[in-house]
DNA sequence: GTCTATATAGAGATAGAC
DNA sequence: GTCTATCTCTATATAGAC
């Protein structure tokens, strides 16, 4: 049992949850402008458009705006998972649909998502998202296992650590052709999925 | 041209070159043992046996530090990665003892080498490093184009990439079966550089 | 409920005795 | 050359006016 990470009051009424959204989204910003060592509680507050002290009206501390954050950028991911599911039966447009979301949510902004994966490891992350991580491994399993029945948790762990590892370094050399990223992340996790014979060239 | 965060002063002496050392690898015990936010100056020093005021005499400043314990890491690296160029002609061999050599590197000091990575996108690199990861990528090309002719700069960065990915997460994982992690890691590069036949399964 | 002002803590780095 | 003591800065978080 961890601790929540929840925003201090339920933002009932439009113009609280109005509020909240808003210094998520600031932190995000800077996130992907200036970076993680940028990410203080004043920036936020000012990028907000609100004073410190209603920062901590809406938050209990710093982690909890990174963990709503972390949250609802998880949760969008797995909407892009789960809509893979309904692709139909060929296994291989399958995995492509998966690539493509992790694509698509990777570049929708690069350096944000790049900058929440690091501050998530130092994080300790709380039930909600642990559960939230577990079903978007679940959803990845199941898509996988339609290209390789024997796939099991270390192999979905596998993909997902292939397609982030390849976006970012190719995101941090710099490299912008979605479309070349795309052919060799496919190449790697079906490459994977498929191994050719070793002893026959 | 970028700042050379080098040592301050030669440490011509023996003794001298020794706290070098022992404050440097101060810095990458705290690294491994309690991560990246418990690494101060101040611990460093103490963990060195020597004082705050001392370590700055070896150190321009604690970037330095981290500088020097990467330049130290990286060359290691290298050394391992150059054997396997001597590895006879077969490439699949020679794919198999680069996996090797990035697997003993990792694994020799693992939660080190994911901190220090880490650490390492936060710090400007200065010409030496740069030199050495440059050094390190082209040995890299040079086993992976034995087995894939056509393999460019960013398919180098991409197995590399592959390699850390899987390591990481299965470390960050929990799991400590080494060779199964190796035959993981074998199966994504030689599935990446030697994609099967898509149409014919 | 939102603000300003501030308490508190810990970081990196330096000064100056020895 | 090495130490202790300390400066300075900036972070998180809170108090209390309005």
């Amino acid at each position: 049992m961890t601790k929540p990470h929840q925003p201090r009051k339920q933002a009932r009424q439009a113009r609280a949850r109005a509020t909240e959204a808003a210094i998520v989204e600031a932190a995000a910003r800077i996130l992907e402008e200036d970076g993680a060592s940028a990410l203080t509680t004043n920036r936020i507050a000012e990028r907000a458009g609100v004073s410190i002290g209603s920062l901590y009206q809406y938050f209990p501390d710093k982690r909890s705006v990174i963990a709503q954050l972390l949250r609802r950028e998880r949760a969008a991911l797995l909407d892009g998972i789960k809509a893979c599911s309904d692709d139909g039966d060929d296994p291989l447009a399958a995995v492509g649909a998966l690539v493509d979301a992790a694509l698509r949510h990777q570049f929708a902004r690069p350096a944000m998502a790049m900058e929440l994966e690091r501050a998530e490891t130092e994080l300790a992350l709380d039930d909600e998202e642990i559960a939230l991580a577990a079903a978007i491994e679940t959803a990845i399993g199941d898509i996988v296992r339609r290209l390789d029945p024997r796939a099991d948790v270390a192999t979905a762990r596998d993909v997902v650590a292939i397609c982030r590892a390849i976006v970012n370094s190719a995101a941090q050399a710099g490299e912008t052709d979605i479309g070349r990223i795309r052919e060799r992340v496919l190449r790697a996790v079906i490459g994977y999925l498929r191994p050719p014979a070793l002893s026959n060239p």
